[in-house]
Formats: structure tokens, C-alpha cells, sequence
DNA sequence: GCAAGGTC
């Protein structure tokens, strides 16, 4: 039995990947005293005849870092981070640490999560404790103790290959983003003598190139108009509305002609009538994707801030492990527990409601997203003291989602009505109403609008009291903002839960992004820098690299290739795109200058002044406006019923039109030449 | 100075 924190003379180091799970490991295999030195923890204790400290790392240790700065770069070496990284200054620390408790270690056991970031974090570490001979592997996909317990009991031999695949991630990355990034740095400095920080690399540049993709669609945006009618009826002094169901006038024409039919012919009749009682389940506990989502969606928060939140939540022990990508809540935990402390929080009252009509029968819904390492986000049941107006909004967002996934169904009553008119057209009406809030009482961010309608059977006739017209106009439905992108990295699986937010930063902080209220625009750097990926590296332009290294590792770890050879053939391809890259250093370098308006461009565009595509007078931006425009006017005229040249008037006002668009339309209003090109085509 | 990935 362990009474003190005295080294014993001969011992097992575990090595976890951070303070948290050499806790959890700890208190899981045995009855540890939690010790420090130079105040960072480790836990001794013993099982039977042998002792065990348990200590950890703070993430990689180590990184690839070269003396060489010039270009291309293929010569690197493993370092200590803290020797050339200034943000990792603590690492020497808890190295320092790792090495007075490695003295008397005759085995050492990673510990550290079961992927290959974690293989490589902690086989880094304890080879360079020298311990690479006496060295187990722990293997678990939870922290939950029972799992620990007997990961602990059946060590396993080093997973090499899963080392080694984690090293060929880091050293693709590096030779990727290094060298590409040099690429661009050295083109502009090149070309104005001057010095800026460029980047690209497998994430940030695929990101980037959506952001611009959305960019572009949502300025070159025409709208076509909709037509959208709205039959008012009337029954026993109710009154409810109906709408086309699934067809609308296609003319602004057709729609009157329609109105009048209707407002003639004075009632619709009832096609259908049912009610249909919708049970609906509560969302899953947050993944970290799910709470920035929502945070951004109720309180405006970037990625990067809810992240920063949630991390200091789980500093201060409020939250579970917050960069997850599960919504799953484990059965290991004892949530009657967590909800019974929650009582005594600021959701106190919430918590005994929830007990009230739960009891004990806790059974939390699953999501179907999982992560092998964690589980989803969970509230520890510590009552939170001290929050600030932000951090306490995100805590009681993830109690109350954590409460939800426990609570009854909301139950909705939905009545639908189609009806016909005279010529057989359909229309619908909806009704609801809430039966029971059930979860919705807990997760209280959400409205469901109310609406009765009046009895009615089929075949009824309703009298229709009036028919209004709307006109809609096509929204480009994208956004350029720091949560859609993230959204389009998860669904595209490029980057992870502890990065994403982070790189999107990193396009902000390079210029290529700037934000602009709740959303963000493109810059001309970033589309620029965008073009020229495009063009001469494509292979950072798509989510397709990342699916490349991903099926090289899997064979690594599979022992079906080695590592060596991977990064010799990535090295061999970056060579032959930078050999053909040096005859365009100086055309990119000009370009990258035009964007930052350190160089003029040599044949104008008339609009807006940009370079022209060669031999044209318009730019690339405004060529493609043109084209756009050139399509849909005809279209809309047409529909509106109008000629082109007001089509045209009202196309320019309209909130929906793109940027570029209205540059032309107002450029062709003082320039007959184009006028006439846009509205006598055809 | 540049990447992406860990974590504080």
C-alpha cells in the first residue's frame, strides 16, 4: 500500500497523453496518491507486489523542424517542440518531469489515446526517456474505468506501425505545407521585394477554395422571381390559409389569371383532412461540431470562442472532454448522480423536474455520430462558480441539451388539409399544436408556431375571402461564415475537432477571409491565392489529398507499406510541381501582387478595374457576371412579363443580386455599347 | 515565416 508520495525503488511509468487521463487511468487500476513536482501531477500506487506511476505529456512533444529555410525543403528532423515552437515553452516542463520519474521505471506503458496521434505522442516520449526497448502499449477506446482496468491488466505489444503511420501524417503535412507555402511567399517576395506570410496547405487550402467557390456563386448570383399565391378562406368566422402544394404559377401572368379564376369561382373544396399525432425525439448530447453550431446559431459565438469556452468549462471540471465528435452518452456513467448534483446548480430547478418525471428510468437518446476516444459532451455535475455572461450561457446550452437527452418526447399534434379548386390544382393547410413540450421544456431555444384550423370534412366547400400574390426571388442559399465552413469540413472529414476552428482562424489571420457582420467576405488575396492552388497545385485545392494519406496510412498501419516510401513519393511529387513551378514564379508573383495592391494591372477591366482575362475588356469575375446575367435575363423578363431593360431596373434593387452583377448593371447603365449587348441578345 | 495535429 502507497501512503506517500516517496518514489518506490522500481516501478511501471504509464504515460498518458494529458493530465486528465493519467487521473482517470490512475484512479481506475488502483488506489493512487496524487503527487506533483515542479507542480505537475503524477499518481502512485501499487497492485499486489508491483507499483505503477502514472504521469503524462501535455499532447506531441515533438514535431518535424528544419535549419534550412529555403526552397523546396526536404530535410527535417524530429525535435522537441519547446526548442523552436514558442507556444510550447511548458512541454520542457513536464518532459523534465517524465525524465526524473523514467529513473526508476523498469517498463514503460503508453497510454495514451488509442489512435495514431496518440501511438506517436506517447512512443516519442518514452524513446526519448529511453525506454524504447521495455515499452507496452495500453489499448482502450474509452476512459470509463472498467475498460482502463483491463486495458491495464492486458498490456499490448508497441503498435509501430500505427507510429509510423502517424509519422508519415506529420511529415506529409509538413512537406505539403511547407513547401507550398514557401512557394507563394517567395513568388511575391519576388516580385515587390517585400515580405508577407502566405500559407497553404491539406486543410486550410481546400477551405479556403470552398469559401471562395461560395463566394463567387453568392456574387454572380441572379435571382429568378417565384410566384407564390395565398388563398385566405373562411369557415364559421375562422379563418385559415392555404398554399399551392407542390406546384406554383410559373408567371407572374399565370398567377393573376389563376387569382381571378379562384376569386370567381369563390371557394376551394376539401380534398383531405387528417391529424396526425408526431412524436418527436430529443436532439442527442452536443459533439463539439453540434455546440459550435448552435452556439453560432443562439448567441453569435465564432467556433473558435465556443471551443475556448468549452475547454475552460472542462478545465474547471463543469464538462466532460469537450473535443469530441460523439453524440453518445456512454452507460457507464452514473447519470442519476450527475443529475441529482446538477439539482444544486443554477438548472436546479430544471434537474428535479427531470428526476420528477423521470425517476430512475435514465436512458439518454443516442445520436449516431461516434468518436473511438470519447464519448459525447456531458456536464460532471460540479456547480459552476464565477461565469462569465458567455461562459455561463455555453454551460447551461450544454446542461440543458444533456437534460433533453433524457426527458419525454415533444408530442405534436398536426392537422393537414388538401384542397382542390375548380381546375383540380391542389392546395394545403397545416395546424399544430403542441401536446407536449416534453424535452423542448429543457432544451428551451426552439418556438413551434401554433396554428387551429376549423373542423372540416371532405368534400366541404370553404369559401375563399381573398388571394394575395407574393413574389419571391431565389436566394443563393450559401453563406461564407466561419460556421458553414466548418459544417462543410466535417462533412467532407478534413481536419478534426481540435483543429478546424483553428484553421478556419488561421484563413482569417493570412487576409485570406475577412469578417463582415455574421458572416465573411473573400478577399482578393484569397481568391487569388485560391486561382493559383488551383491551377498549379491541385492537389491541395480538393478534400481529395486528405483521402489519399488516409488510404497510405491505413496501409502503413497495416504493415502493407513503409513509411519511407510514402514520404519519398510525396517528396518526389512536390519536386516536380515546384521544378515546373519556378517558370510562373514571376506570373504568380504578379498576381499576388495585383491583389495587394502592390502592382497595378496592365490592361484594366472596365468595370471594376482589375486585370482583364487576356485579349478581353472584363475581368474574370465580371466575365462570368456577364454570362450569368446574359442567361437569366430573357428568363426573367419573361416571367415578370416585363421587357429586358426593366427586368433589368429590378434586378439591380433586388437584396438576393450579386455583388459583381450589380457592378455591371450599373456599369451598363452609362455604357450603351453593353446595354444593348445584355437586353437586344436573343 | 510557412502545416496539421496534440493539449495548457
Amino acid at each position: 500500500m502507497i501512503r506517500a508520495c516517496r518514489l518506490p525503488r522500481k516501478y511501471i511509468l504509464v504515460v498518458a497523453e494529458k493530465p486528465k487521463a493519467a487521473q482517470k487511468i490512475a484512479t481506475a487500476i488502483g488506489n493512487p496518491i496524487k503527487c506533483s513536482m515542479r507542480r505537475i501531477p503524477y499518481w502512485v500506487l501499487s497492485i499486489g507486489n508491483t507499483n505503477v506511476v502514472v504521469a503524462s505529456t501535455a499532447g506531441h512533444m515533438y514535431g518535424p523542424y528544419s535549419s534550412n529555410g529555403g526552397l523546396p525543403v526536404f530535410d527535417y528532423e524530429w525535435r522537441p517542440l519547446w526548442e523552436f515552437d514558442k507556444s510550447s515553452k511548458h512541454l520542457k516542463l513536464f518532459f523534465e518531469v517524465l525524465k526524473t520519474l523514467s529513473r526508476g521505471a523498469y517498463l514503460f506503458v503508453n497510454a495514451c489515446d488509442y489512435d495514431i496521434e496518440g501511438s506517436l505522442i506517447g512512443y516519442m516520449v518514452i524513446a526519448n526517456l529511453g525506454g524504447a526497448s521495455r515499452m507496452k502499449r495500453m489499448k482502450f477506446s474509452s476512459l470509463s474505468p472498467l475498460e482502463l482496468r483491463s486495458a491495464f491488466r492486458n498490456l499490448q505489444e508497441p503498435d509501430l506501425e500505427m507510429v509510423e503511420a502517424g509519422r508519415a501524417r506529420h511529415e506529409l503535412d509538413w512537406l505539403w505545407g511547407i513547401n507550398i507555402s514557401r512557394a507563394l511567399m517567395k513568388a511575391f517576395q519576388s516580385a515587390t521585394g517585400r515580405r508577407r506570410i502566405l500559407s497553404a496547405g491539406r486543410v486550410q487550402s481546400p477551405t479556403l477554395i470552398e469559401a471562395v467557390n461560395r463566394w463567387s456563386r453568392i456574387n454572380k448570383h441572379v435571382p429568378l422571381p417565384r410566384f407564390s399565391l395565398t388563398v385566405s378562406l373562411a369557415k364559421d368566422s375562422k379563418e385559415f390559409t392555404a398554399t399551392p402544394l407542390s406546384w406554383s404559377p410559373s408567371t407572374r401572368k399565370e398567377a393573376y389569371r389563376i387569382a381571378e379564376q379562384l376569386k370567381k369561382n369563390g371557394y376551394l373544396i376539401v380534398h383531405d383532412y387528417w391529424e396526425s399525432i408526431e412524436k418527436i425525439r430529443p436532439p442527442p448530447a452536443f459533439n463539439l461540431g453540434d455546440l459550435q453550431a448552435e452556439a453560432s446559431k443562439l448567441f453569435g459565438f465564432s467556433p473558435m470562442k465556443t471551443q475556448k469556452i468549452a475547454e475552460d468549462l472542462y478545465l474547471d471540471a463543469l464538462i466532460s472532454y469537450p473535443r469530441t465528435n460523439s453524440q453518445q452518452l456512454p452507460s457507464t456513467v452514473n447519470y442519476y448522480s450527475i443529475i441529482k448534483q446538477l439539482e444544486r446548480g443554477p438548472l436546479g430547478v430544471l434537474a428535479s423536474r427531470l428526476l420528477k418525471t423521470r425517476g430512475h428510468s435514465l436512458a439518454p437518446i443516442q445520436g449516431k455520430k461516434t468518436d473511438p476516444a470519447h464519448p459525447a459532451i456531458y456536464p460532471t455535475g460540479e456547480t459552476p462558480r464565477g461565469l462569465d455572461k458567455d461562459h455561463m450561457a455555453v454551460y447551461e446550452l450544454i446542461v440543458r441539451r444533456f437534460l433533453a437527452a433524457f426527458a419525454e418526447p415533444l408530442v405534436v399534434k398536426r392537422v393537414t388539409v388538401t384542397l382542390l379548386d375548380d381546375s383540380g390544382r391542389k392546395y394545403r393547410s397545416q395546424g399544430n399544436i403542441v401536446v407536449r413540450k416534453g424535452w423542448l421544456a429543457f432544451y428551451n431555444y426552439y418556438r413551434i408556431d401554433e396554428a387551429m384550423l376549423p373542423d372540416l370534412k371532405k368534400g366541404e366547400k370553404v369559401k375563399v375571402a381573398k388571394v394575395s400574390i407574393g413574389t419571391t426571388w431565389e436566394a443563393p442559399n450559401l453563406r461564407v461564415s466561419k460556421i458553414e465552413l466548418l459544417k462543410w469540413m466535417e462533412s467532407v472529414r478534413i481536419g478534426t475537432e481540435a483543429t478546424r476552428a483553428r484553421i478556419i482562424e488561421i484563413l482569417f489571420k493570412r487576409g485570406y477571409l475577412e469578417p463582415r457582420g455574421p458572416t465573411s467576405e473573400v478577399t482578393e488575396l484569397g481568391y487569388t491565392v485560391a486561382k493559383i492552388l488551383q491551377e498549379l497545385f491541385p492537389q491541395l485545392s480538393t478534400p481529395g489529398l486528405t483521402r489519399e494519406f488516409e488510404e497510405k496510412l491505413d496501409l502503413i498501419r497495416a504493415g502493407k507499406l513503409e513509411r519511407s516510401r510514402v514520404v519519398e513519393e510525396a517528396k518526389s511529387v512536390i519536386k516536380t510541381l515546384l521544378n515546373d513551378y519556378w517558370e510562373r514564379l514571376s506570373m504568380v508573383g504578379s498576381r499576388l501582387a495585383k491583389a495587394l495592391n502592390a502592382r497595378s494591372p496592365e490592361s484594366p477591366c472596365m468595370v471594376c478595374g482589375r486585370e482583364t482575362i487576356e485579349g478581353e475588356n472584363l475581368c474574370e469575375i465580371h466575365t462570368e457576371a456577364l454570362r450569368e446575367l446574359g442567361e437569366k435575363l430573357p428568363v426573367i423578363a419573361e416571367k415578370l412579363g416585363v421587357s429586358r431593360r426593366e427586368a433589368l431596373e429590378r434586378i439591380s434593387k433586388l437584396k438576393h443580386t450579386g455583388a459583381w452583377v450589380k457592378e455591371l448593371i450599373a456599369f451598363a447603365s452609362k455604357n450603351s455599347q453593353m446595354l444593348r449587348a445584355l437586353i437586344d441578345q436573343g
